[in-house]
DNA sequence: GCAAAACCCATAGAACCCTAAGGATATTGA
DNA sequence: TCAATATCCTTAGGGTTCTATGGGTTTTGC
């Protein structure tokens, strides 16, 4: 039960190959560049990509609905909508029952656009992940997930310390 | 021989918690934003970072090998130069034997930092990682490398394919 | 030698993302 | 009721990173 609680040392922390820091950080970059490689022909930079994706899950939600499942603060999300709207992508429409939510609806064309694209991230995750047992990758999906939970956490307002009490 | 070979379907990565690019954009900003947390108070900021723990574990290198070390394009490498020059944590100093050269060298009181932050690194990592099994952190540690490797083939020049030697 | 190529750093312009603070609307509680 | 609080979006300002391009410097090839 007792936890293994694994830290390396620090000294071992100052080479970057062992950070998660670094290393999700080269991989993030390195898959968001492949990426962008392939829906810029499309119309769609990076930062657009993200809040599309999940707006083709769930069409119309609240910009703050979205920041939450994007993973951005909600100054990012204005800015990206901001860009999405100018390419015509969404519109911006006020909620009637309640005149400080705004709802975020896909255009018809940013609809047809999702055939096209989807294909896109299952190709760049198959080029990432080659060679890789299943297995591992599995482990791999599970871990990253338990570090964000992890983080999140730390991320939460200080001040909400009890959070039950 | 025959890779396993597990795309997931497109459809499965609609949802993009199973996206290597959404898992990793989330931990490498939850982590990076935990890390300037504890940074900020020394006076050092995320993207100053980076390039100081390269350069504490090889001082004087060319801004060049310092841009692969830290894995950023040279521009970018060269506003975060800039940055560390105003801040007082490096020196420039243009090589004796290569004009086009120039070294990039830390200053006395970016050396005395190392103590101070390098714990730092260690304290997030163990954060980050924590309930989560030695075992398990290998081989997330291994699949992530060689995720970075696979993406780092697209990302080279297509004109290097030998490199040879 | 010397022109062509390679190399190294820098600038320009833009995209993305953050924190901090503000404005408008809705809800709560005395 | 109505002031205090909470909620939701926005603006302001700054940091990080990219691509594309340019300006010196060195090396290469004839």
């Amino acid at each position: 039960m007792a936890n293994p609680d694994p830290p390396l040392d620090p000294a071992q922390l100052a080479d970057p190959t062992n950070s998660i820091g670094y290393l999700t950080r080269i991989a993030f970059r390195s898959f968001s560049r492949a990426m962008e490689r392939r829906t810029l022909p499309f119309g769609v930079s990076a930062g657009q990509w993200r809040f599309l994706r999940h707006l083709w899950m769930e069409d119309g939600v609240t910009q703050r609905q979205l920041s939450h499942k994007v993973g951005t603060r909600e100054a990012t999300t204005v800015t990206a909508i901001n860009s999405l709207v100018r390419s015509g992508w969404v519109e911006r429409a006020p909620s009637r029952t309640d005149r400080r939510k705004i709802h975020i609806r896909l255009t018809g064309r940013a609809k047809t656009l999702q055939a096209d694209l989807l294909p896109i991230v299952a190709e760049v995750n198959a080029l990432a992940t080659r060679g890789i047992a299943v297995r591992d990758l599995a482990t791999f999906r599970r871990v990253l997930t338990q570090i964000n939970a992890n983080l999140a956490e730390e991320a939460a307002d200080p001040l909400v310390q009890g959070e039950d009490v």
